[in-house]
DNA sequence: ATTATTTTTGCAACTATGTTGCATTAGCAA
DNA sequence: TTGCTAATGCAACATAGTTGCAAAAATAAT
C-alpha cells in the first residue's frame, strides 16, 4: 500500500501556508524556508498537499500560482467556488469564503469548477 | 509625438487572434506564424495591441496567459467583466460576452477589475 | 524621390517557473 | 534492527517572459 509520510519539509511548508493570512506563491515558501529543503521538494510537497486536500491552488489575475490552506472544507472533495480578492497594491490574495457569485451558463455548457478573482484594493491598502 | 506603426508582424498577429474562435496563447501565435517574426517580437506586439485596446488578456484556470480580440468594446477603456469559459477537454478558452455574474464585496474592499473563468466541458466536448 | 527620424525588430543573454531521472536518504512497519 | 519504499537533493532540462543594443523598416520631412 502507498503510505503518506510525515517529513520536515512537508510539516514546515504546511505550517507556513496555514499561518499565512493570504495565499502564498512557491517563491514565498522558498524565501521563508531558506535552506530547509530544495526548490524541487517544495513543488513536490505542494503537489502532495493538494492531493491530500490540505491546501488549494489559486491562479491570481497576473497568472501567478498561489496556495492557501483549506479552512472550510471538511473533506478532500472540496469545492472552491468562492471569490478570491487580489490586492493591486500589496499583492495579497485573500479568500472571501462567504461570497458566491450568481450567474447562468448558456445551454450545453457543463460546469465543473469556477475561478473567480477580483482585484482592486484591500481594506488595508484602500 | 509617439506614433504607432503598421508592421507585418503586428498585422499578422492581430489577424490570427481575430480569426481564432478561442483565446490564443503566445505559443499558438508562434506556431502559426512560424518564421514571420521573432518570439520576442510577438511579446512586444501583444503588449502594443493590449495598450491600443485591440485585444484583451485572459489568464486561464491553469495559469496560461491567452489573448482574445475585443469584439464588444467600442473604446480603449473597455471592461472585461464577462465570464471566460475554459474547456477541460479541448483546452479552448471562449468569451461568454453576455454573461455577467452578480456578487457583493464586503465593506472596505475597492473593486477595480474582475477575472471570472469557469471550467468544464464546452458544447462540442460535452 | 531622398533623407532624416523614430518605431520596430532580431539577436543574445538572462531570469523565473516548473518538470524529470536517478541515486541517496530517511520514515515507518515488520 | 532490518527492509521496503516514499521522499529528497541534485543536475539537467523545458517553457515563459524580460532587457539591452545594434540593425532594419515605417513614416514624416525635405
Amino acid at each position: 500500500m502507498k503510505n503518506v509520510r510525515k517529513t520536515v519539509a512537508k510539516t514546515k511548508i504546511l505550517e507556513f501556508i496555514q499561518n499565512s493570512k493570504a495565499a502564498v506563491a512557491h517563491s514565498d515558501i522558498q524565501a521563508s524556508l531558506k535552506g530547509v529543503c530544495d526548490r524541487v521538494t517544495i513543488y513536490r510537497v505542494l503537489e502532495r498537499l493538494l492531493k491530500e486536500g490540505l491546501i488549494h491552488k489559486i491562479v491570481d489575475v497576473d497568472g501567478v500560482v498561489k496556495y492557501a490552506a483549506c479552512h472550510t472544507c471538511e473533506n478532500k472533495f472540496h469545492q472552491h467556488n468562492h471569490i478570491h480578492f487580489s490586492c493591486e497594491k500589496c499583492k495579497k490574495v485573500t479568500c472571501l469564503d462567504t461570497i458566491m457569485p450568481v450567474f447562468n451558463l448558456p445551454q450545453n455548457y457543463i460546469l465543473n469548477s469556477v475561478n473567480f478573482t477580483v482585484s482592486g484594493f484591500c481594506p488595508k491598502c484602500k
